[in-house]
DNA sequence: GTCCATGTTCTTTA
DNA sequence: CTAAAGAACATGGA
């Protein structure tokens, strides 16, 4: 569920609740979701307060006032909500997180975090422990970052925006939106792709991410955000989901195929591959 | 029962 | 050696 858009929909409707507050209980009900495993993880969280909530691709860091920080993975399915009064958690859901604010209010509030398939994960980082091994931003791009992220790649261009390590933030949805709206076959290979379909592409995946978190995100199964409500993007779904549909663009029927074992859905006339230049 | 799913990581194959 | 493909993880929905 989570990609760029859901985690920062995510981020900033959970960050007016939980920045400043202290937490004051820690459930695991679920040993192996929580890094390290069971009760020292809960022992590491209580008593801290949260500072500040950030995001770096699809992962959200919850910075602790003892500058150690709690890093979340959505994984799949991963939900984050907000919860007053007595609620019964909601069946798949492994870690509550009991929290007060400083001042006003002090009666406590939960934080619950689901995940039916449990692809995602909790993970405490200590002061050592960084967040190695992921790519830039998306929304920091330029075509010349874009050219040296493809540089020497033989791989299809999809494959490449799905690969965390040389870009961080696109998934599925967005890998797919972004190559439509730049009229690129995503079977390009990636260090093909000419001055011109850099610039383009550079341009769309911003555009594409910062319209879908306007929109907050897309629900398109059972994303939702801290607060329960669902993104809208999905409704602006140019090819992702719609394979055997006619394209809006020119009426073509959109195709799909499988690359880097993703569905990967595409317009075969308005993202038809350039002839190749003659060498 | 079958296939598929917004993700990541490990293993196998070429 | 590298890269790409495949499998695995766990659950639910069509």
């Amino acid at each position: 569920m989570p990609e760029l858009p859901e985690v920062q929909t995510v981020i900033d409707t959970l960050a007016p609740h939980v920045t400043g507050a202290t937490i004051v209980g820690v459930h695991v009900l679920r040993d192996d979701y929580v890094r390290p495993p069971g009760a020292p993880f809960s022992r590491h969280l209580i008593g801290r307060r949260i500072m500040d909530l950030r995001r770096r691709g699809k992962r959200i860091l919850l910075h602790l006032d003892d500058a150690n920080r709690l890093l979340i993975h959505l994984g799949m399915t991963g939900q984050i909500t907000v919860v007053r009064g007595p609620t019964f958690p909601a069946r798949h859901t492994h870690v509550i997180l009991i929290l007060r604010q400083q001042g006003g209010d002090p009666s406590t509030f939960q934080v619950h975090f689901r995940d039916p398939r449990r692809f995602g994960q909790l993970c405490f980082l200590g002061p050592l422990d960084g967040e190695q091994g992921l790519g830039p931003e998306p929304l920091e791009l330029t075509p010349r970052k874009l050219a040296e992220i493809f540089k020497g790649s033989r791989r299809a261009v999809k494959a490449v925006l799905l690969d965390q390590s040389r870009m961080a933030g696109l998934g599925n949805i967005y890998a797919d939106e972004s190559l439509f709206a730049a009229a690129i076959d995503p079977r390009t290979p990636a260090a093909q792709l000419r001055a011109a379909e850099l610039g383009r592409l550079c341009r769309t995946i911003k555009q594409v991410l910062r319209k879908a978190m306007r929109l907050g995100g897309s629900s398109v199964r059972d994303y939702v955000d801290a607060q329960g409500a669902k993104g809208s993007y999905q409704t602006l779904h140019k090819v992702y989901g719609r394979a055997g549909l006619p394209c809006y663009h020119c009426g073509t029927e959109l195709e799909s195929l499988r690359l880097a074992g993703r569905t990967t859905c595409f317009c075969p006339k308005c993202q038809h591959r350039q002839r190749m230049r003659t060498k």
